[in-house]
DNA sequence: TGTAAATTTAGAATGGTTCTAAAAAATAAG
DNA sequence: CTTATTTTTTAGAACCATTCTAAATTTACA
């Protein structure tokens, strides 16, 4: 793993946004003021396609890159921003592999469930 | 509302596919050979911003189109082909407005579930 | 009708992402 | 430690889905 590879991993794995790769190349610069835009997308491609960070593009067009943790999503229909959120242990039960192989009848690898919510009731987070 | 919008409803809802903009372009084009590009644009936006179609944009960079009846989306890992799928009673309860709305804290308006499935295991669909 | 507002249209512009070819770095073999 | 081979990085050009623009057309409604 390269010098560059290794930073941009540690950048996603340590952060709690949910960046674009423009977000992600601005961090880089601070501690590598010469890494250029193209290893920065040629590094988060290689990272998703082997599993090791996860990818959801959202409805402002654009790709986001978040660590591989077991978490869902909530997202404000407002403002688009995106929090982190764990449900709790029926619901993570239920969206497992297994139960969700049941479900579909498929050999499911995973999920991506995004939660959209109304700001302008509860905004408290 | 216009001929040109209405059409690209019905395209949308009469159809089991996930169709890019330009996919529901070439079906507008067979029943209004002078429709634009832009006007089919711009409709798509707005029926997505009322409310009356769904869009989600997936892995492939594009944004995808669909119908808004209450269904879920498996994925598969190999190709990207997109199919419906419909869960059944314990997952719709717990996937209501009001039983998320409760796991969250939020007023919860909807949600999007993808389900990524290996298709080198069983591919009977 | 006639006038304002909204929609459609074609093409230009935008901008996120990928491609290209050369330089640099990493890896392997002797 | 060399030298060769492969991989990665880099800068900038190219690509292409989407948005913007300004003019033409259609619609709404007074």
């Amino acid at each position: 793993m390269t010098k560059q590879k290794a930073l941009i991993l540690k950048i996603i794995n340590e952060s709690y946004d949910h960046m674009t790769v423009e977000e992600v190349y601005k961090k880089a610069l601070l501690e590598m003021p010469d890494i250029a835009l193209a290893t920065v997308y040629n590094n988060i491609n290689s990272l998703f396609k082997s599993g090791d960070i996860r990818k959801f593009v959202l409805t402002d067009g654009m790709a986001h890159y978040d660590k591989q943790i077991p978490h869902d999503h909530l997202v404000c229909e407002k403002c688009g921003k995106i929090y982190d959120v764990e449900l709790g242990d029926r619901y993570t039960s239920m969206l497992s592999n297994k139960a969700l192989s049941k479900a579909t009848g498929k050999k499911v690898t995973g999920y991506e469930l995004i939660i959209k919510f109304d700001s302008t009731v509860s905004e408290n987070m």
